[in-house]
DNA sequence: CTATTCCCGAGTGTTTAAGTCAACTATAAG
DNA sequence: CTTATAGTTGACTTAAACACTCGGGAATAG
């Protein structure tokens, strides 16, 4: 098993997705800058997204990437999987057959965890994320210092205005 | 995160341990051949658990490891966390600023997740493996094959006799 | 003394993560 | 049609870690 930055980079640029899904598609460009993840990198990962089929794209100028079914349909346990992070702790994938044919000492234990882990990310959608105070709180920072550097206030002005 | 062999075999090995205590110290030799796991290996793994006071070593002919407290009071984390495989999902460790000082959008879900999986983990001790009817089925198998394969079986009859 | 066993450090091959670079293709806007 | 935007792809690099191996020690039972 293993849970690092691929996995984390995967989720919260997902979630970032979701939080500015109302204006359209979102550039990768943007998600790099407002979450300090490489574009170059963002662009592996959401090749991986793709064809997981969690993500579509728009080419060309005012483009990006969407959500390819509505927030409540994408758990973090599939984004996850869609970049390669395997949530399975076994040795086996599960398969039993860890020490010489056989199941090993352990592999009840982490068949277990695994199971455990599983049912937890499955258990939790995007939506569910974007609803949470917490995010709410940190997204909001996010965008307001990204008006403050890019001097794109005008913009966000017109967009509260008209909501 | 991250839980790769090196853990797996930690956990293993302890409960190896566990299983062969009634008859005195363990030697490395021992689990390194019922559990096939290098011996050089298991030798840096158990410097690790004998710095984390998880076992004890006891030198010269005879000798080997003995589990530093009871069963009951040695848990599956501990071990994991012994042998320097973090459970913590998070970036940060758990402090929060993961993104530019700043908590990142996903943060509070990884700490979820970290703590979801340290209770589990936390939750078994070696006692609870050893109980556990999978795991004395594949012991058995173990010893047994052991027996068949070196011709110890003069030693496993006399030690069955005196019980 | 000698065989056994733990102890320790150094080194090696492989894989993967994480990121870079460069050269595409598709398309909206002028 | 041209141009700028933005996705698409592949090759490459760097660093770290895992999973070992090897060689030499030090302690101790017989």
């Amino acid at each position: 098993m293993r849970l690092t930055t691929k996995g984390r980079y995967a989720v919260t640029a997902m979630l970032d997705l979701a939080l500015h899904a109302q204006h359209g598609p979102v550039s990768l460009a943007d998600i790099s800058e407002r979450q300090g993840i490489s574009l170059s990198y963002l662009e592996q990962l959401f090749a991986k997204l793709r064809r997981g089929n969690l993500v579509s794209s728009v080419r060309g100028p005012g483009g990006g990437y969407q959500l390819s079914r509505n927030m409540q349909g994408i758990q973090v346990a599939q984004v996850i999987d869609a970049v390669n992070e395997s949530v399975d702790a076994t040795r086996c994938q599960g398969l039993g057959d860890c020490h010489a044919g056989d199941t090993c000492l352990t592999h009840h234990l982490w068949c277990d965890l695994s199971q455990q882990i599983h049912e937890f990310l499955s258990g939790i959608s995007l939506a569910d994320l974007v609803t949470r105070r917490e995010v709410q709180e940190v997204a909001q920072r996010q965008d307001l210092r990204r008006c403050n550097n890019k001097t794109q206030l005008l913009d966000k002005i017109e967009t509260s205005a008209v909501e």
